[in-house]
RNA sequence: GGCCCGUUCGUCUAAGGGUUAGGACACCACCCUUUCACGGUGGUGAUACGAGUUCGAAUCUCGUACGGGCUACCA
């Protein structure tokens, strides 16, 4: 990290980091939906930031108009609410370096577009759809599956470079439609330094002419991120592996219009990937887990994909696991909070190889959290999940019991509703084929005098009702647990839940001997 | 096809020339628990392959193989 001197005041000496200034783009197109990787981004980018002292960017990408989708900017902002990653400068959120949304900028794009025709390092292109196609085929050759618009195919097309410059002049007048292409040098060695992987080279020769400004007047995002970098005095630029190799553009871009000497230091965080590859919307349905932080319903297919959130999964688990897919603090910690992950993080500590997402160790994550958390942090989330499920929790306090005594049990948040409905409403069906085997006279005997001994009970806990079960029993001459599991059925329906005893304390006198007489009845 | 990035248990990863290659998830066994879990103890399981450098290589170099990414007027 580095350091700035800066004398204060008295004449002493302290440091100070430098400032630093991140930024994560979107596109509220693609899919819609902020998937695993996308999120695990804005992760990074975020601690890095927070833990610089720095801020925090977030441009919006909408340069595409036929692939935008209406819905999709808001989502991405509430998804980053979620996940508690919310941006110190955006379009929702301001900031001194506006406007954010990408199709508000157009001028300044075609400006620095317009400067490097002016300087030689860019042209006009009039090719049309069909021509450009009919290109791809007529060079396509073994060698060279699909042939690109470069240094060897430029001067065959239709552009400024080959056209006379009275043609050209008279095509832009008239209006045609054109593109600005970069003009990629024949042979240079273009490198530069990651911050994770280190020196990275091209050779010029294989990168093609890219279209810098679309016939529409919007940029493409190669323009668009090394103007908007610029421009917003971003010092620190990290996104995915898969723009690596767009990055020679973007050097030879920053070494035209504004200096290498200016460009923000750099690193390209390994995918996340699927069960096959780069980790795409479709494997969630294909695999069983969800891809996006939260639901995304796409307006145009309407098609629902589902989120970690309604999965049930705290922001707080998804978070961490997502910062631990691809980074991990050298020890043999796995569970942090986001304000250690951003005291701890660190650059040099992300993997450079991929990481393949595991939902099993997810829900591990999850679960973890859970056990961990607060009952507090978990009541509205619970209480929510019981409505929807038509149990109304009238009484907090006892929610609040419940949510401690079963937490432990509950992987996702959805577990709750399995392990916790019956201590507000008595089940409506018993696992009476469970019970009804070993049914007999003598249990049945057993249950009628307990239900008369609790009702005479002047303390109510867990450690008197299990007594008096075990002394009834040793009275009756039965064993105590063979009476424990029809007891459990009689208050819960099946078999699961927590201990039976602390279930009867909590579900109080009254219900508990109401919920035996009723299943004495059901048992025969 | 070309270019780029990568490769340690099935998965996420630790080990920065010397370790019985460590941990976590998952799996298996046992203990705890007469429900289901939690928890505890233990177990199975990895340095892709081949050369080289070195007294010594998971670690450095080269080659091969394999995996991934990119190769659009998408990001």
């Amino acid at each position: 990290m580095k350091f700035r001197a800066c004398p204060l005041r008295e004449g002493s000496l302290s440091l100070h980091a430098m400032s630093k200034r991140v930024r994560v783009r979107f596109a509220p197109s693609p899919t819609g939906g902020l998937h695993l990787g996308g999120v695990r981004t804005v992760l990074y980018n975020y601690l890095f930031a927070k833990k610089h002292g720095g801020d925090f960017l977030v441009r919006i990408e909408d340069t595409d108009q036929s692939r935008y989708v209406p819905g999709a900017e808001e989502y991405i902002f509430d998804t980053l609410k979620w996940c508690g990653l919310e941006p110190d400068e955006s379009v929702q959120y301001g900031g001194n370096y506006g406007p954010y949304r990408q199709s508000e900028r157009k001028a300044t794009y075609r400006q620095y577009a317009e400067q490097l025709v002016k300087d030689g390092h860019a042209y006009y292109a009039f090719d049309t759809p069909e021509e450009l196609e009919k290109m791809r085929h007529d060079f396509k050759t073994e060698q060279n599956s699909s042939p690109q618009y470069d240094s060897n195919i430029r001067m065959k097309m239709r552009n400024s470079l080959t056209l006379a410059a009275d043609e050209t002049e008279k095509l832009l007048a008239e209006g045609t439609r054109h593109v600005i292409r970069i003009k990629i040098p024949l042979h240079e060695t273009v490198s530069f330094t990651d911050m994770i992987r280190g020196q990275v080279s091209f050779d010029t020769s294989v990168v093609d002419d890219k279209v810098l400004l679309k016939a529409d007047g919007m940029p493409t995002y190669h323009l668009a991120v090394v103007v908007d970098d610029y421009l917003m005095k971003i010092s620190h630029a990290f996104r995915g592996e898969e723009w690596l190799p767009s990055a020679p553009v973007h050097i030879l871009l920053w070494k035209y219009l504004f200096g290498l000497e200016n460009m923000p230091q750099c690193a390209h965080f390994p995918l996340i990937l699927g069960p096959n590859g780069k980790l795409s919307k479709r494997d969630g349905a294909k695999y069983g887990f969800p891809v996006f932080a939260m639901s995304w319903n796409d307006p145009k297919t309407n098609e629902l994909t589902e989120g970690f959130k309604e999965k049930g999964f705290l922001p707080e688990a998804f978070i961490n696991l997502l910062a631990l897919l691809g980074w991990n603090d050298g020890t043999e910690q796995e569970i942090f909070t986001k304000e250690e992950l951003i005291e701890k993080f660190s650059l040099e500590r992300v993997h450079s190889a991929g990481a393949k997402f595991d939902y099993e160790k997810a829900k591990w994550f999850n679960h973890e959290w859970i056990k961990q958390s607060a009952v507090g942090n978990l009541q509205l989330a619970v209480k929510n999940l019981l409505a929807q499920n038509g149990i109304t929790v009238g009484n907090d306090a006892l929610l609040e019991k419940v949510i401690g005594l079963v937490k432990d049990r509950c992987v996702l948040l959805p577990d709750f509703v399995q392990q916790s409905s019956f201590f507000f409403k008595a089940p409506e069906t018993l696992d009476v084929d469970a019970v009804k085997p070993k049914w007999d006279e003598g249990k049945k005997n057993f249950f009628v005098a307990y239900a008369e001994k609790s009702q005479a009970a002047a303390e109510w806990n867990a450690t008197v009702l299990e007594n008096t079960f075990k002394d009834l029993a040793g009275e009756k001459g039965i064993k105590p647990g063979e009476l424990q599991l029809p007891f459990r059925i009689m208050l819960v329906g099946g078999k699961f839940g927590p201990p039976v005893f602390n279930i009867a304390e909590l579900l109080g006198k009254e219900e508990t001997i109401e919920r035996i007489n009723r299943a004495i009845n059901m048992f025969g």
